[in-house]
DNA sequence: CTTGACCCTATAGTAGCTTCAGGGTGTGAA
DNA sequence: TTCACACCCTGAAGCTACTATAGGGTCAAG
């Protein structure tokens, strides 16, 4: 299987391939004569394996460590275990801090309900307020809660 | 005021200063003799528009933008509304897509819910599995939405 | 005249790719 | 056979928004 069709089968690019094994992360196939890469289906099940950690937005570094329980199952799951957790937990502190920005936006936006030109619009003032000091009503409610 | 001091009142970084004047985000100021940068109140109001916008979430390069709004304002604020209204709209899809990530790691978890090691490790084995395509747990959420 | 806090520039590093330049390979058709 | 065209290769640069580092200059106090 050549790296194109590789990258069809699971569904991303062939630079991404290319880099995650620059990068160590894919075991470097073998080649053709002419160079060109010839993949197995062991490659496809690594490759789906990072893909599927990277949909859950688990970085390159950590997806090397679970690689490496991967390959020596005898080690603790402990530790796959706090990695989770680590993640549940920073992904969950972007909803809420992602939430609070989205209610700001709200705000801002509320500000401008109809066109007209740049001097009357209430979004600009409102920044221009915000960055003259006089409080903003879009950071209201981070004072507030 | 030296950049230190500008840094301190405005709260961020000399280098975060020094970036955003390579920018061009940020009007240059005089120089002593010595090349030291000496600031005015202007660029203070300047510098906290950037921040500002920045905890909003708001690009570089869209602030670009709406500094030449606030430099010009016989322009239409109608563009102003829709950087506005694309902005949160992304970061609304941002939320959603966070939420359901965090959903699926917490049934990732639910999978190994006390340490042992790593060949039955619950996750491990989830993981393993989904990138062999036998479906997997924490995205069945994803097809029956 | 030395110490220490501050300032300067230019360059490289971060994450996770993507894009580009410049070239080679393999297959089918004219 | 020669051409086009789709694919493959490498290495380096680009992206965002900073942050850090190296190597140096300035200035006021003691």
């Amino acid at each position: 299987m050549l790296i194109g069709e590789l990258a069809k089968m699971a569904g991303c690019e062939v630079e991404t391939i290319r880099y995650y094994e620059k990068e160590k992360l894919l075991t470097a196939p073998d080649r053709s004569p002419a160079g060109y890469r010839h993949y197995r289906s062991e490659h496809l099940g690594e490759l789906n394996f990072i893909l599927h950690c990277r949909s859950l937005g688990i970085s390159l570094a950590e997806i090397r460590q679970l690689a490496d329980f991967r390959a020596d199952p005898t080690l603790a799951c402990e530790e796959i275990n706090q990695l989770i957790d680590r993640h549940i937990k920073s992904v969950h502190q972007q909803v809420e801090s992602l939430r609070l920005l989205e209610q700001q936006l709200q705000v801002l936006r509320q500000r401008c309900p109809q066109a007209s030109d740049a001097a009357h619009c209430g979004i600009l003032q409102t920044l221009v307020q915000a960055a003259e000091g006089e409080g903003c009503a879009c950071h209201d409610s981070e004072r507030s809660s």
